[in-house]
DNA sequence: CAGTATCCGATGCGATACTG
DNA sequence: CAGTATCGCATCGGATACTG
């Protein structure tokens, strides 16, 4: 059997006859193959993360991806859209253009979830430090914030991170507990009403607790969390703070 | 709270002071974008599943890539060994090296098997039909062949593809079923042993029986694919011819 | 067999400005 | 707000040849 196994040369190794076509793929009929010309182009993944997680509109899909632009994003949701995993919308009242996962798209969650999984389980924590990022870590907290513990009446919550850039320091939340289901909103700006909790904190720490690294008691025993204000607010943080999909997930290695 | 909504300017609009370095990657502590940075580049995910699908040396990863540059492999194969996905291995007797997955890659499974079964009910058989190879269906034939509806002597079976390039017309599986597992090998050249089975198809039928698109006797039927030789062979073949691991994925658009 | 070394071209993508 | 238009560079990766 030794000298058959040399009577295979892969037409891969071959002279390279007809290869004009297709260039730019795998040129393979593999499933996963197939999957990965749709999905591994930069930034793709990432929009469909965030049209799962509900975002809607163009610019706040931006939000959630500071750092693509807008020609770009505009071309991968034409791309998705050409593949049917997206599709356009249009608000029936104020004529608002959106975007929305198609069954097909929707079928791509636990692909997505997955993938979030096995990073949180086996990525170094160490990546995440790097990538700290304040805009992002409010808007997270605003999308997965659980509005059931807070009291029914407008709530003003402030944050504030001592060690951030200029400009990037102070947060503000403002949740709207108006029948059963809530409106949050996000600025940057004080939006002038009377803050009912501040937070001070560390952006690595509150990064740390949003990934489920570490507990709001836990940061405050280490004194890398302070809070200060209404006493209900401050005992139900770690309720009303939704924490990241992927919180629970252990960790198991920091390389 | 529209106005308050406006006080929100995300900090990636902002005047791009501070982004100096991460500059390649995406800049996000969310687990699926760290994942994403990992699995994004090209090639990987196809090496990942060459490993999981079994594929240990260098030359057994190319021939499942067939368009890969040595180069390349070898670059991606340091960059998963840095990450502790894939670790180096050395044969003890032979001195051989090779690759294997460590726990982080065997992990990956789910993540790459959802990613096929995605591909597999979702995207267009005519993709598939663009990217037929017969270099790498018979590879992975060779792979999930299913020895064990074979008699226990060696069995060559012969396939002859008509319509497909000179030089890739003709190939032999034989199958060795020694003491329960069996040694497949796969050439190109005539080994001059006699032949047990002859199957004639086109190449696009074979791959349809292979991806779970078509069966052996539907094939048949349609006059798509001949088998002469051996009684027993014929009858058993859609047995012992392993489908892709995705073929009983129901197909849900061909867009 | 298992890779390395080198070169070079296409293009993907970032940055920026602009429009309806 | 929701994109389009344009430009230019870096780099990714394909091709090829070579080595231990």
């Amino acid at each position: 059997m030794e000298q058959v196994q040399q009577l295979y040369r892969p037409g891969a190794l071959d002279t390279g006859e007809e290869r004009k076509m297709n260039e730019r793929g795998y040129g393979q009929f593999c499933p996963v193959a197939m999957a990965s010309e749709v999905l591994g182009s930069r930034w793709t993944i990432l929009v469909l993360r965030e049209l799962l997680c509900g975002s809607q509109r163009f610019n706040d899909l931006r939000k959630g991806m500071p750092r693509i632009s807008p020609a770009l994003l505009s071309k991968r949701l034409r791309e998705l859209e050409d593949l049917g995993v997206v599709a356009r919308t249009t608000d029936a009242r104020s004529g608002t253009p959106g975007y929305r996962m198609t069954e097909a798209g929707e079928e791509l969650r636990p692909v997505i979830m997955s993938m979030g999984t096995w990073g949180q389980r086996w990525l170094e924590s160490q990546l995440s430090l790097k990538n700290l990022d304040p805009s992002l870590l409010m808007w997270d907290m605003r999308r997965n914030l659980d509005p059931t513990p807070l009291p029914s009446r407008p709530v003003t919550i402030q944050f504030l991170y001592p060690d951030v850039t200029k400009g990037q320091k102070k947060w503000w939340l403002l949740v709207n507990k108006e029948d059963k289901h809530a409106a949050v909103d996000l600025c940057m700006l004080d939006p002038g009403f009377d803050v009912d909790l501040y937070v001070v904190s560390d952006l690595r720490t509150m990064t740390a607790i949003w990934m489920g690294i570490m507990t709001v008691p836990q940061a405050i025993d280490e004194g890398k969390l302070q809070l200060s204000g209404e006493r209900a607010l401050q005992s139900s943080m770690q309720a009303w703070l939704g924490l990241s999909p992927f919180a629970q997930e252990t960790k198991r290695v920091n390389a």
